[in-house]
DNA sequence: CAGGCTGTTC
């Protein structure tokens, strides 16, 4: 006997390391003949050895013809099936154990909890949470930290509050866990709320903890907290693995700190595609476009495969700059390789939307077979940046009648629409429904769309009257929005008290400072115009000169204002002159109010012809063959004047002209614009 | 046997 129990001994150790398949056969096979499997020694062993080495059925196999299962062996089979994500698996097995005799211990509720978090499957995760309760593991602290896990991912965090709030045991996972659920749910302070608790039981946080608490500093853009709980690392003398520098380096980028950022990426000795990804996307979404494909160049140059989330960055680049070319490769790129899942398919079609292709958007779009809240919103918001308010309306009535409910963003998207294509009672009535059938609070977004339309309408004094009686302090957008209304209809009145305002709130862009100072010379007030040019100059927004791109020959162009450096210049001068006179001819007469320099009125008119936009568009006719549709993206605002000009041009040279900026697109054809007005 | 990094709309 002794020297039975000696063996087994022996022999299980040997299994727990063994890494060849065929030993494990062998002595699957001395157990066997020796009668030892019978009684259920060394089974759960066996189980685990052939699954770890890679013979998943093997295991089942084997664990199928016990004569003798016992709690052991399901469980080692339950992980075996949860090591390689076979999540239903799982479940099934636990429910055929069920059916049977052996008592599930809590391994068992552990392991099946886990896999039902994997499938989001919170109705069998709620069943088995019952029977673990039932079956007197309602205490277990294992069971109920996956409990926590499951409702956290589920969303639940309130029921996941309940649960962790009874439990009589916790340890640094328990609360670990509350800390990432809080964080992921959107609910940051909560989050830290939690750790301070932790922190008041006498507990100290690990490399989990602190990695929720860099992702809840990044979210309420408390750099500061951030940099010390740096600190604080340091002086615990945690180790900085991958995943917290990773997070650390996310923090910075998200808030637009991309210098330290990127001092912290080239800093870290060990990276992974995770940490290019997340400096990639940081740089998209902050606007640096050309900084972001960039990296994601140099990332496939040293060998890093870029994965999904990096090639969303670039798309997301793509679509920041306004490049069709760049974005249509990238897509390439990803079908060659990658499967497709909603979110880059979403990527794809704000892509192709905000790169001047309403049409290729909307051909994605149909192709998709699943449609959340993010798709149905960008495809509503792709239609209202094209001017085309009554499309954008029909995909949100297509969406009323299924069953994903509209959101705060798709709203905004709505109302952004409604009011770029002047759909002005349109715009009232969903605004109203918003609030009295969604029950959704207007936030400031709402506000200024509806304030555009409105004052954009003319009905000036209505959209003051609406600012008023907002709750909350009014922004700057919102005065904008009232400002460029009063300067459409000539509202001097209103239009000066929106202008002092907009000044007091620090335009951020140069395009605003242009709008004031518009209004006051359409006014004649020349002085204020004085005052804004020099509060313009004061406030460094001659930094950003305006750029237009536009794409030839599957080339990307790029114009400064007053661009003299093309090796083409004289001709695209020629093409320039003699559209000009044409234009003169036609009736077109400089609107030399939109200069804002103190210069003879010859050089405005020069300075007006020398915009971006313009040289783009006389490079692309002299470049491109009869007809070819232009497509321009101007990094700022589209000048007043060139909207008026462009409407010409489109005439004379008999083609559709897109123009991109900042907010929208503007598609002149046959002497017309899909926008009403320039701003 | 339970908890960890990056991603799409406004």
């Amino acid at each position: 006997m002794i020297v039975e129990k000696w063996l087994l001994k022996q022999i299980k150790s040997f299994l727990v390391t063994c890494k060849d398949g065929a030993s494990i056969s062998k002595i699957h096979a001395l157990l066997t003949t020796s009668g030892f499997l019978s009684n259920g020694n060394s089974a759960a062993q066996l189980i685990s050895s052939y699954a770890r080495t890679g013979h998943i059925n093997l295991a089942h196999k084997l664990f199928d013809n016990l004569p003798n299962k016992r709690i052991d062996s399901w469980n080692a089979m339950l992980i075996s099936y949860s090591r390689e994500n076979y999540h239903l698996e799982v479940i099934k097995l636990y429910e055929s154990m069920r059916m049977g005799t052996v008592k599930p211990d809590s391994s068992t509720f552990t392991i099946t909890i886990k896999a039902c978090t994997s499938l989001f499957d919170l109705e069998s995760g709620n069943e088995i949470w019952r029977n673990a309760v039932q079956c007197g593991y309602g205490n277990d602290m294992f069971v109920g930290s996956s409990v926590l896990n499951l409702y956290a991912k589920c969303g639940k965090m309130d029921e996941a509050f309940s649960v962790f709030e009874r439990m009589s045991r916790k340890d640094v996972v328990s609360w670990s866990t509350m800390i990432t659920g809080f964080v992921k749910t959107g609910r940051a302070i909560e989050a830290i709320d939690v750790y301070r608790k932790m922190q008041k039981e006498g507990l100290e946080g690990d490399g989990v903890v602190m990695l929720g608490l860099i992702q809840a500093c990044a979210e309420i853009e408390n750099l500061k907290m951030g940099s010390s709980l740096n600190g604080y690392m340091i002086r615990r003398g945690f180790r900085m693995d991958v995943l917290v520098q990773t997070s650390f380096l996310d923090m910075y980028a998200k808030n637009g700190k991309l210098d330290i950022a990127s001092g912290l990426f080239r800093s870290m000795s060990c990276k992974n595609v995770v940490s290019w990804s997340a400096l990639i996307s940081g740089y998209a979404q902050n606007g640096y476009a050309g900084n972001a494909l960039e990296l994601l160049i140099e990332m496939q140059s040293l060998g890093f495969e870029p994965d999904l989330v990096s090639l969303i960055g670039g798309l997301l680049a793509c679509s920041r700059f306004g490049s069709p070319i760049l974005g249509r490769s990238i897509h390439g790129y990803i079908v060659r390789r990658l499967d497709v899942n909603q979110v880059l398919g979403t990527a794809l079609i704000d892509m192709y939307a905000k790169c001047g292709s309403i049409t290729r958007a909307r051909l994605l779009y149909d192709n998709t077979s699943s449609r959340d809240i993010i798709l149905w919103n960008t495809m509503i918001s792709s239609y209202g940046i094209h001017g085309q308010g009554e499309e954008a309306l029909s995909l949100f009535n297509q969406m009323r009648e299924g069953d994903t409910k509209p959101d705060h963003a798709t709203f905004a998207s709505l109302l952004s629409a409604m009011s770029h294509s002047g759909l002005v009672e349109e715009g009232r009535y969903w605004f109203d429904v918003m609030i009295k059938e969604y029950k959704i609070e207007p936030m400031e977004k709402h506000y200024v769309s509806l304030v555009d339309l409105i004052a954009r309408s003319g009905q000036v004094e209505e959209a003051q009257i609406l600012i008023d009686s907002m709750k909350y302090e009014p922004g700057i957008a919102l005065y904008v929005a009232l400002l460029s209304g009063c300067l459409n209809h000539k509202n001097y009145l209103i239009g000066e008290l929106a202008a002092k305002r907009v000044l007091e709130l620090n335009p951020d862009t140069a395009g605003i400072y242009s709008l004031v100072s518009n209004f006051f010379a359409s006014a004649k007030k020349w002085d204020e115009v004085a005052l804004v040019r020099k509060a313009m100059r004061a406030a460094g927004m001659k930094k950003f000169p305006g750029y237009s791109v536009v794409e030839v020959n599957g080339k990307i162009h790029t114009f400064l204002v007053e661009d003299k450096g093309h090796p083409q210049h004289e001709k695209i001068l020629g093409i320039m002159e003699e559209l000009e006179c044409k234009m003169r001819d036609m009736g077109y007469v400089p609107k030399t109010e939109f200069v804002l320099h103190n210069v003879e009125e010859e050089v405005k008119i020069r300075m007006l012809c020398n915009h971006s936009e313009r040289i783009a568009i006389a490079f692309g006719i002299l470049n491109t063959g009869p007809g070819t549709r232009l497509v321009i993206t101007k990094n700022l605002r589209v000048c007043g004047d060139c909207h008026e000009a462009i409407k010409f041009i489109s005439v004379i040279v008999n083609r559709e002209i897109v123009v991109r900026d900042m907010k929208r697109f503007h598609h002149f054809k046959n002497g017309s614009c899909s926008c009403s007005d320039y701003w």
